[in-house]
RNA sequence: GCACCCGUAGCUCAGUUGGAUAGAGCGUUUGACUUCGAAUCAAAAGGUCGUAGGUUCGAGCCCUACCGGGUGUACCA
């Protein structure tokens, strides 16, 4: 359901006639006009033709008449009623509004026809999201990344894309290290009693909870109790030991860091899951270092000379990405070290070698086990180490993971410098890919409001209540957890729920309120644009009301609420109504006389903003915005309401108006209903 | 120092690639439930688009300089 074929075909028609006659030209798109009064699409091209004209021609010519040459044109398409030119310029055209209604009521019908333009091969494409490292419960920010990359996916899978969604798992890093040196060197446990704590917690304070605020007591920990004191260096030396010896396995430090990681990773996925968010694979790092990715990474880059050893300076023993620039006084200021003098590799290099197998361009693959298996069946991977002994593993094959032809990365922009070196060094090896494979789809942080914060049980100084934001920090323990979130929405939803529909069984009233509850939290954090910072408020992300899920939800219970007291013949005749406006003159012209008289600028309005869904959806996937796919949908619930609230559908009088006013509240609803698919949102039965 | 991002209504933000009269939400004020549900709708007030130049038919958007804020710039991950 599109009315973008049309625009496509009158931009063509523009673009030939006036290389017909006046000026060759480049290929015109058309925009839509600020306001429905000027018309349905318009093309400022005449401003650009006149300049054309006297440039190549030296001809002078009023851009209002060369407007007025190509309307005749664009009237004589089909499917246009009028062409306008206005302004000192502007082409405005107007289309034919019972035949556009009659088109999209038919094609409505048909499965979206994705465009198959070649079956035998289709390209893959990855999308990376969450990567939360290991250690404690998820944060908003987490959840801001996890929602960006779902919806994203989401956008891809809406538009014919084949994705695979990767959740990289850092389970070897310090922030693990860290965790583990609590549970040691603190809590003095093993893993047997860190197993036995887990069984004994309750699901107020569960494993990720717990190592949430033990993770804040390590920060403290090396400080020896001073927030604001100087890690002592003996006390980190327990820190990096326990490091060398998860990175060196096969032994009881290693094996408590992998519970830890693998029982965290768990309640992230639950947690995740909570919101629709879920996961195909999960490579982790500890696969990485044992399959030794980075050592066939390292030769490619010393072949190709990426990267360059250095026998003297600050970078001695070192092997460096060199600086494409050199501003600094030092020209080797900006040079990136990518192994260590003492022969180990920083993260740069690490993930060079991972998104080379992401791109299948390393020629080595992981081996895989399940995870976990969602309650649809669906299984999530993880990497392993070793390959499958028993006949159960041999018979269960995992899909073909990696080997992507364009790879998304979502990680926040603080990581800009170290992706930018990453994308260097993976363009360094394989030069022949397409530009840009390996994408960095950076977002903002979320940082706390000063409010959230003294919500949230921290003290700000002065100078911080002064800011207009906080990050938050794990060491600390200041961040708001994605999981108390959710059970306050859940909670403050269910609240509404039971004073409005008390007549719903209890299971009825929870599985309503979470959907509200994943509506509100999902859209809130896709409203803003990618690079805008979030300050997190709680009354804020607590509303339901003004630009959130649950208004958009609103609108669709509503539009449906109309269709379950519409009897289904009456349905099926309105749209065999609209289907047949092309075969009846009498209709078509009645038609015309609704959205022409009385409020019908209003009822075309919201069926073309209706019909611009797979646009704006193809647009989101290109632009890798899904903040507009967000305002999108919030512009439609909006005019939508309005529509409702002004319109009587079922009591309509008028036969042919009233059959009018059913199809595009049935088209609406069923635009709105995809848009907030997309945007991982589904609509309650009632709310 | 250098690099990137940002500066639009009281607050928080859009502004779809340079187009027509600058848009939302929240907040404030005021109206609308006997209706397909008011988690809604309508109306009002609120703007020197940080400042100063420039580019052109046309600039919130592009260029230059400056002012103010943020983030990076590790032999951390």
């Amino acid at each position: 359901m599109n009315l973008l074929e049309l625009q496509q075909r009158l931009g063509a028609r523009v673009r030939s006639t006036i290389e017909e006659k006046f000026v060759s030209f480049p290929p015109v798109q058309g925009e839509i006009p600020p306001r429905t009064e000027l018309g349905d699409v318009a093309f400022p091209v005449a401003f650009e033709v006149a300049k054309r004209l006297k440039q190549e021609k030296g001809e002078r010519a009023n851009p209002r008449a060369i407007a007025e040459a190509l309307k005749a044109a664009l009237e004589a398409e089909a499917g246009v009623a009028r062409v306008e030119v206005a302004g000192a310029g502007y082409l405005n055209v107007f289309y034919d509004r019972a035949q556009s209604l009659q088109h999209l009521v038919d094609s409505s019908d048909a499965p979206a026809a994705l465009p198959q333009d070649d079956a035998s091969e289709k390209s893959k494409v990855i999308v990376e999201h969450t990567n939360i490292n290991p250690n404690k419960a998820a944060h908003i920010g987490h959840l801001r990344n996890g929602v960006l990359g779902d919806t994203f996916v989401r956008v891809l899978r809406a538009t014919g894309a084949t994705v695979e969604v990767q959740n990289y798992i850092d389970n070897t890093g310090v922030q693990v290290a860290d965790v583990v040196v609590g549970f040691m060197h603190i809590e003095h446990m093993a893993l047997e009693d860190v197993r036995r704590l887990d069984e004994s917690l309750t699901p107020e304070r569960p494993f990720d909870y717990y190592c949430w605020d033990l993770y804040a007591q390590v920060g403290l920990f090396y400080r020896r109790g001073d927030a604001e004191g100087k890690e002592d260096p003996e006390l980190l030396k327990l820190r990096s030991d326990t490091l060398h010896a998860i990175e060196a396995g096969d032994n009881p430090t290693a094996e408590l860091a992998d519970y830890i990681a693998t029982r965290i990773v768990e309640c992230h996925l639950k947690t995740m899951g909570r919101l629709g968010i879920r996961y195909d694979v999960l490579p982790r790092e500890s696969e990485i270092l044992s399959l030794r990715f980075w050592d066939r990474a390292f030769g490619r880059l010393k072949e190709t000379g990426a990267i360059r050893f250095e026998t003297e300076g600050r970078n001695a023993n070192c092997w460096v990405m060199p600086a494409d620039s050199h501003t600094g006084t030092d020209e080797h200021d900006a040079d990136k070290i990518i192994v260590r003098s003492n022969g180990t590799v920083t993260y740069a290099g690490k993930d060079i070698a991972y998104q080379l197998w992401k791109l299948g361009e390393l020629g080595l693959d992981f081996y895989y086990k399940p995870f976990q298996q969602y309650v649809d069946g669906h299984v999530v991977w993880v990497t392993t180490s070793q390959p499958p002994t028993d006949e159960a593993m041999v018979a269960n094959q995992p899909p073909k993971f990696g080997g992507g032809s364009i790879v998304y990365n979502v990680i926040d922009s603080r990581q800009s410098y170290t992706q930018d070196i990453v994308q260097r060094g993976v363009q360094a090896v394989v030069p022949g890919l397409a530009r840009e494979p390996s994408v960095h789809l950076s977002y903002e942080m979320v940082a706390l409001s000063p409010a959230a914060s003294e919500e949230l049980g921290f003290e700000l100084s002065a100078e911080d209540r002064a800011r207009p934001h906080i990050e938050m920090s794990g060491r600390k323990g200041l961040g708001v957890k994605v999981d108390d979130l959710i059970d306050r929405l859940e909670a403050n939803a269910l609240n509404e729920v039971d004073t409005r529909h008390a007549e719903l069984s209890p299971e009825e009233k929870f599985e309503t309120a979470r959907t509200i509850a994943t509506g509100a939290l999902r859209y809130f954090l896709l409203k803003w644009t990618r690079n805008s910072l979030i300050a997190f408020d709680f009354k804020e992300a607590l509303s339901f009301e003004g630009e959130t899920g649950p208004y958009c939800q609103y609108a669709a219970v509503r539009a449906n609420s109309i269709f379950r007291k519409l009897d289904d013949d009456t349905l099926a005749r309105a749209r065999a109504f609209a289907k047949g406006l092309a075969g009846s003159e009498p209709d078509a012209e009645a038609v015309r006389q609704i959205f022409a008289g009385e409020g019908g600028d209003e009822l075309w309005s919201l069926l073309t903003q209706a019909a611009r869904l797979e646009e704006t959806t193809a647009q989101v996937a290109a632009q890798a915005e899904p903040a507009y796919l967000a305002k999108y949908t919030f512009q439609l619930a909006k005019a939508f309401n309005l529509f409702y609230h002004r319109h009587r559908i079922i009591a309509e009088e008028n036969e042919t108006r009233r059959v009018v006013l059913i199809n595009i509240a049935d088209l609406v609803r069923r635009q709105l209903t995809a848009a907030l698919a997309t945007l991982g949102i589904s609509v309650p039965e009632r709310m």
